[in-house]
DNA sequence: TTGTATGCGTTATCAG
DNA sequence: CTGATAACGCATACAA
């Protein structure tokens, strides 16, 4: 059962490769080869069952028809669905999509591109992780389409597709000041990068219009080490006597929910929350827990769009979109 | 910025490619390169900064050192957990994997294998559609390395990978019969692939051996209509008195607790259930929800061994490896 | 110790 | 209308 190829064919067919070549490339009007011919080379093709190979295409062509997406944790549903909607959108541009993981791993990241530029893929769309400025900026240099979802590096001329993670974080903690509360915690990685940072600071300055802002309210935890650093810094919250706190993930979110439940509170009657992005968890609780949506298919979509953009002509304008989110109460 | 070839080294260092070849992959020893050219080469190539291509080396080589991992559903966790074991696994081996999304169709799993074998990947890991089987057997008869994951065909002479689906369903009937069920419902996918299949006699033997059985408490759903299938499933099950139910996947499981609550009852207070899979969202519940617990890490990482055993050696011993599931309760 | 020549499967150019 | 032939980038058998 070996590959059976072109030349294999041509042989069977009694014509050159080049005929062979041209048939099944529908090419035959331009390369006017007579009827008959091509008839009898489709018919033997089909015989044989015989299947291109990409790979000695691509290497003439220079194009693979394959994207990189580089995700930050594949078995976590945002990413999930995220990945989702970039392949939908591009495979309807005859794409193919790789899913890698970096696992938030700044050396799997410069692996994993390493990777993807020796197949020679199309282009990139890439949720950087922490310090992987350098890897990013290599491709960039390199000049081949790329963008960046979920974060981005400032200093970095990209195309960039995110939330507006400040609005939403400022919004969200307005809603918990609203709501009467005083003493506001904040539970958000140790990462100093954009999102993170922009979730910080819309954190910050709300509580500091409120005149309510306590710098020791804030709690950062480690990827690595989240759920006994989640209990640890609830718990510590718990000390500080907040009335009210932000998650400022999704994961974050069950852990920390999770935390104050084993800690005898009650959710929503004792202490108030707002969490990053919808769980399944929520419609089971007493009380409908307010959250943070994030518009996971249009960024999906956008950011497809904008590199299918790149790989289909050459001008580039970089942009940075930053999508609202809604917070979702009652 | 175009990218620099074996050629272009060969040419800057004044020597062969053959050379520059030999020196690049470390065969400096057996091709006998001396120290010093070996040296330069290496030296002028980091200089130009040389990334090898993949593709001309596959081409060569014949292999691609990628596998294609294809599932049904990259937005539902279980299979987002289930990719991310498979490739942690497989990168070990030094090979890539290229995730793909089926949703569930058959059009799809045609369209995406063809794909994949234009790619000339070196195996396969899929989770097969429900009328996936002529796709499967055209790999098969191709002799590539091919596991399947979660669901087989029982004709097909594959290895595959998935729980005992029969045990898992039978022993969490009989857990609802010992809670003192009468009238078990069950609610699963209008499928007839293996692991529905197996959840449903499962459930159908326990009850038949209580002698509770009664064939219109089992409501099938489709997986394109899902939400108001589910919903009218389960008043439909409402209205035919059932005290239990069990739900036969994890997408199943939440959507059906979700209509039960609509539907004003308190679950395990007024109606038994059994999920498939945790969710998240069952540490909130009142009472912990029983589930069936899958061992996904375990399955991941057995289907990529599966498959790398066939990838270093030719014989195949074809293996159905079917794991216990665990049911957990209380 | 190093260079030359060839092939992997395709596509494209250019003759015939 | 069709067939040689070169080229893509790399690896390797064989010369030198």
């Amino acid at each position: 059962m070996k590959k059976v190829s072109i030349k294999d064919i041509a042989r069977e067919a009694g014509v050159s490769n080049a005929t062979v070549s041209l048939v099944l490339n529908g090419k035959e009007k331009e390369g006017r080869v007579s009827k008959e011919v091509a008839d009898r080379v489709r018919k033997i093709a089909d015989e044989m069952n015989y299947q291109p190979n990409g790979l000695a295409r691509s290497l003439q062509s220079g194009r693979t028809y394959t994207i990189g997406l580089i995700v930050a944790d594949i078995s976590n549903p945002f990413f999930g669905t995220l990945a989702y909607y970039v392949q939908e959108q591009i495979e309807k541009a005859g794409y193919t999509v790789m899913i890698m993981n970096t696992n938030e791993s700044d050396q799997q990241i410069d692996k994993i591109i390493s990777n993807l530029v020796n197949r020679q893929v199309d282009g990139y769309i890439i949720v950087p992780t922490e310090h992987g400025e350098p890897y990013i900026n290599r491709l960039l240099n390199s000049n081949v389409p790329l963008v960046l979802l979920d974060r981005y590096y400032p200093a970095l001329p990209t195309y960039n597709v995110m939330i507006d993670s400040y609005q939403a974080s400022f919004q969200a903690t307005n809603l918990l000041i609203r709501k009467g509360c005083k003493n506001v915690g904040l539970l958000m990685y140790q990462n100093t990068q954009s999102h993170m940072n922009e979730r910080k600071h819309g954190y910050i300055d709300a509580l500091q219009q409120a005149g309510l802002f306590k710098e020791e309210l804030i709690k950062q935890v480690d990827f690595s080490n989240l759920k006994s650093d989640i209990y640890n810094a609830v718990a510590s919250l718990l000390q500080l006597k907040v009335d009210g706190i932000l998650f400022a993930t999704n994961t974050i979110s069950l852990l920390g929910l999770h935390a104050l439940m084993e800690n005898g509170i009650k959710i929503l009657d004792e202490i108030q929350v707002v969490c990053f992005d919808r769980s399944e968890a929520f419609e089971f609780m007493p009380h409908p827990i307010p959250y943070i949506q994030q518009p996971i298919e249009a960024m999906g979509r956008k950011a497809a769009d904008l590199l299918l953009e790149q790989l289909s002509s050459d001008e580039r304008i970089v942009q940075t979109c930053k999508f609202p989110a809604t917070l979702v109460h009652e």
